[in-house]
DNA sequence: TTCAGCACTGTAACCGGTTACAGTTAGGCT
DNA sequence: AGCCTAACTGTAACCGGTTACAGTGCTGAA
């Protein structure tokens, strides 16, 4: 492998002179230029980042706690990071904590240890000792933030959209309205779920239906979950008429169990979900929910990021980005 | 921050003896340790790995190609790929290609640059010089194989499996089974559309029905060209009883379009998928599918690479990972 | 007392870039 | 010719680890 003193010494000019040509063609002389540039391509030299990136005590490299990859809307986030990183030049390092605190703290010590120069975190906590936060440390919190985070953060209004979709509900004719929570407790706090819940009540609250708490199920986001919620629902009396779910993956289980069940869907109950999963608009019938922008989550929360690290941030910044309610064919009038 | 220097002067030894103790604390006397590991704690040092892998050349990184980390199936691989890393202590580098060459190129540049050591392919390519390519080349291909590659894989055996979905659908009765393509064509070529279609071809071979072209619909794995398939099938002469389509998605797009239509599966038409993706089992009726072990090829993979890395790889590796058929509610003897 | 051998330690070179600083050269002006 | 400046170049220190090599000090046997 050939070194930056092999180019000089082919080239006939000095190190120094190589590197000038690396980092700024024009700093150097054409004669030289020239000279570097064929000895580079006769040498096949391509210079050592990990030489450079040592002595600039840069990783150029961010790296992004997600809790599962395997969940597609973080790897859609995950994708808007990627894609802005890329534009950048930095590269993203994968830290699937799998709801560990354990592996967080194994991957944030990546950043003490120099690995990687920042990160942003999908999970609503700080991996570190939160006493040492300044606004100066590169972390950034998306997609699911508490509201008194000290730090940047990036997320959409959870309130706003739930009330929106329940807010619809109510336009049009339901009164009798299930919620299918997402994961909130004593182990996993879900900033979530309280923000979608508290949405959910203010609707009904603004449009005097008092607030049913039998109609409140509660739910972990995943399919298995929104069928296992089915009989819950159907046990309640009086019956909902509509059910507002917390995630897209629920109310497709929610859907498929109401049906195995006899039910039609909107018919003898609406649904509906959040997410606008690719999935939602090919469930049977499709699936009136929140859109999420979630690769624009992940641009925003890694440009938010890469500006704390080349100094542009003045004050700790706090993105919300837009939802849109999706109304399709799962939801309509009761039947009276 | 406090450097290996300052430790050393605050412990009062040389910086050899705390390097030796951060690396191997049997070396040094436990006098030593201790006072190193005092001045280690006051200063709240961590080692620069920065400068480590500079010296070591190495970067303990690797870098996975993927060309949508949006596709479920692919973020599973990644999520094995990222489980051996964490354990085996390699950092793994998103590349998301999007499916472009140039941006491909650009991230297999990194390695290059020795950021990172070896990569993981889920397209069927090499992205630099094959020509340049040696057993000793840390790189290995996975999910979507050449046949011919000369380098290490990992993957399903694509025509068995689909061999064993076909003959499922024909020892039920079926004779009339129409097959949706995958991606397949000058602009992308798909050695899984290839190897799935031929072992469909030989189980209908095997069992004496003639290929009739008609039921061959291209698709490109999207649901939209699922339910696009629809009218393709259904205006086969004779119709299909059958369908075999090469994953869950347009499987799903499929069963939904059928059912707007009218049709009933399993009763007026069987469909079958591939991959036993996390919806499969909750589709209406719930898909017969072919299930890849998805983390396991990501597990594999990164094994092999790392043995590469680490110089035990004596031959270049061809791994094939176990299929299954899953039987389930869409697929059902034809009505006669 | 001498010396071999072991356990441990320190000095300094090294990795491959970057860059401060000093020096060289060319060309224009008086 | 003499001088100034701009444009360019080279030398060598530097980043923070690792490690080869040359000690040093101690123990115990001859």
């Amino acid at each position: 492998m050939s070194s930056i003193r092999d180019v000089a010494q082919k080239a006939k000019v000095s190190v120094a002179t190589v590197s000038r040509y690396l980092n700024d063609p024009e700093k150097v002389a054409k004669k030289s230029a020239y000279a570097v540039e064929q000895a580079i391509r006769q040498l096949n030299y391509k210079p050592n980042l990990l030489a450079r990136n040592f002595f600039k005590s840069r990783s150029y490299s961010i790296l992004v706690l997600v809790p599962n990859i395997a969940n597609p809307f973080f790897s859609r986030v995950i994708r808007g990071i990627e894609d802005i990183g890329q534009q950048k030049g930095y590269a993203v390092l994968l830290g699937d904590t799998r709801f560990s605190l354990e592996r967080e703290a194994e991957y944030f010590h990546r950043v003490e240890t120099r690995q990687a120069e920042g990160v942003i975190q999908l999970s609503p906590n700080f991996p570190g000792d939160i006493s040492a936060y300044t606004p100066s440390t590169p972390f950034v919190n998306a997609c699911e933030c508490l509201h008194e985070a000290p730090y940047p953060t990036v997320n959409i209004d959870n309130t706003d959209a739930a009330k929106t979709v329940t807010n619809y509900l109510i336009s049009i004719g339901h009164r009798r309205i299930g919620c299918l929570l997402g994961p909130d407790g004593p182990t996993m706090h879900s900033p979530i779920t309280q923000d979608r819940l508290l949405g959910y009540q203010q609707a009904l609250s603004d449009a005097n239906i008092p607030l049913e708490e039998q109609y409140l199920i509660p739910g972990d986001f995943s399919l298995q979950s929104g069928r296992d919620a089915t009989d819950l629902f159907l046990k309640c009396s009086p019956r909902p008429t509509a059910i507002f779910c917390m995630n897209d993956e629920m109310a497709f289980g929610l859907v498929q169990g109401l049906k195995s069940q006899g039910l039609r869907v909107p018919e003898d109950m609406s649904v509906a979900g959040f997410d606008d999963i690719e999935f939602a608009q090919y469930c049977d019938p499709a699936l009136t929910t929140i859109s999420q922008p979630a690769e624009d989550l992940g641009r925003t929360a890694m440009r938010t990021l890469i500006n704390i690290l080349e100094g542009g941030a003045d004050a700790v910044q706090r993105h919300v980005l837009p939802t849109q309610l999706i109304v399709r064919d799962s939801t309509a009038a009761p039947v009276t």
